[in-house]
RNA sequence: GGAGGGUUGGCAGAGUGGACUAAUGCGCCGCACUCGAAAUGCGGUUGGGGAUCAAUCCCCUCACAGGUUCGAAUCCUGUACCCUCCGCCA
């Protein structure tokens, strides 16, 4: 959430975003209910000032004790205005989406994308490739068919040298973000001042409901599990707890930056994408994720973000897979994103770059909501930013390994930077 | 699921109706001493909101929400969470 006091000194600005980001709000409403907040509030305290003054005397006589009990009466016949206002007010506030940074492309949909960089030309073939699925099948590695039986449309099984491919994965992911070399590396590249690794983390994949509205990702309700009974949630992704993490924390300057690598289960409904993407894997209700997430201090908050996706650059060249990066549009990005970039692989299946990765910078928006602040040199708290972004998403990158490393025999080589972790080289 | 005990500032921990403006210790910040550091000494240090150009003033904050009272960290009710033991369980 933005601050009150943001919206108020930046009315044109904040009116100017909700447009851009196409996020209805109702800033005129937000001011008027503000003053009327800092009206009532003003109104109540002096009766509540008069009061302590009556109380905090050591003798009152009769007729003191009559007037502090009807300043009660007063404060009581008062307060419920003021509640009414500040949950309309808040409930609004919420609504505001995050500011953009300014190298964020204004634009009214995906296509106004802007690409930033390619990394090696789209994989030739010498004989038509095959997508995921017709390989998939063909090697006995996923099976949706018996899934939908059992689970219903959109689950897969991963079969034989599949799941060894993603022990594999996961195992490349956590060794290369622990390392304090790499990590020191990629950094200096993007002249951000810290090589603290990653710690690696199993999160829960259950978030209670408050949770997840703290850290925006309640809505769409719709494209979320929910219980209940429990009035809680299955993740989308584990940031959800991976930033949630430091809630109501006063993190200590010095633990900054905190960087954790968390693999989890991501549940995902897809409402609203009936029709979409339904052959192969490329969109599940379930798949697994290593996901990065970065609590830091505001001045580092871009070269945080900047680190983040060299990382991602790394993690998707070392396995030699041609990809283009690209900064999201006004439109396209998400309501807390301040920055949003993807890595889109290509996938020779479809002919075309699809989305692998996201890397969202939302400086201090989710924290506000989260009450995750740190403590200055100076003893003065203030919010840390937040930045979260995908490692590597399972499903979508073994399509990019499956189809960009497809043989004329049908079969599929290994990656280089994998063949250590598993006792093949070549699927099929 | 059953029984009991808890939740106090960045952390530990005292506090059972008015002097709590929350003891004390640790940590942190500043200063002194020192070539520098450690140790020591002195001072500061919960967080949030409102008014004001400002100095400053006011309100709230002892898990959360209500209640009793002129007055609540303290008494009452409800909720959440944590811990211990028992039961069930991978």
């Amino acid at each position: 959430m933005l601050d009150i006091k943001y919206i108020r000194e930046n009315f044109d600005k904040v009116k100017d975003v909700c447009l851009k980001k196409k996020v209805k709000c109702d800033i005129e409403r937000i001011l008027e209910l503000d003053k009327k907040r800092r009206e009532l509030i003003q109104e109540i305290e002096d009766f509540k000032a008069e009061q302590n003054k009556i109380s905090d005397k050591n003798k009152r006589d009769e007729k003191e004790i009559e007037k502090a009990k009807e300043l009660k009466d007063k404060i009581k016949n008062k307060e419920p205005e003021l509640k009414i206002t500040e949950e309309e007010l808040n409930k609004l506030i919420l609504e505001v989406p995050n500011i953009f940074s300014e190298d964020t492309p204004i634009g009214k949909d995906e296509s106004e994308n802007k690409i930033l960089r390619k990394f090696k030309e789209p994989t030739k073939f010498s004989f038509k490739p095959k997508d995921h699925m017709e390989l998939g099948v063909s090697l006995n590695l996923i099976n949706t068919e018996k899934a939908s039986e059992i689970s219903g449309a959109r689950f897969n099984y991963l079969f034989n040298e599949a799941v060894f491919l993603q022990f594999a994965l996961i195992q490349f992911v956590m060794e290369t973000l622990t390392n304090r070399k790499i990590i020191k590396k990629l950094a200096n590249k993007v002249n951000n001042p810290f090589d603290k690794p990653f710690i690696p983390v199993i999160p829960p994949v259950i978030a209670r409901a408050e949770i997840m509205k703290k850290m925006d990702r309640f809505d769409p309700i719709d494209d979320r599990y929910y219980f209940e009974k429990d009035d809680s949630l299955f993740i989308g992704s584990a940031e959800h707890t991976l930033g949630s993490l430091h809630i109501n924390e006063i993190i200590d300057e010095k633990e900054l930056p905190i960087r954790y690598i968390g693999y989890s289960t991501a549940f995902r409904r897809e409402a609203g994408t009936y029709g979409k993407d339904t052959v192969g894997i490329l969109r599940r209700h379930q798949f697994d994720k290593a996901e990065m997430e970065s609590f830091i201090q505001p001045e580092y908050g871009k070269v945080e973000q900047d680190l983040i996706v060299a990382i991602q650059e790394y993690l998707v060249q070392k396995l030699d897979i041609p990809y283009q990066l690209i900064i999201k549009c006004t439109a396209d990005m998400g309501k807390p994103d301040f920055r949003a970039i993807d890595i889109e692989c290509w996938m020779p299946g479809q002919n075309k770059y699809r989305e692998t990765h996201t890397s969202d910078y939302m400086i201090d928006y989710q924290a506000r909501r989260l009450n995750t602040k740190f403590r200055k040199k100076d003893n003065k708290l203030e919010f840390v930013h937040m930045n979260d972004a995908t490692a590597f998403a399972i499903g979508r990158i073994l399509i990019a390994i499956f189809e960009n490393y497809q043989q004329k025999d049908g079969s599929i080589l290994v990656p280089k930077v994998l063949r250590k972790y598993l006792n093949f080289k070549k699927i099929g």
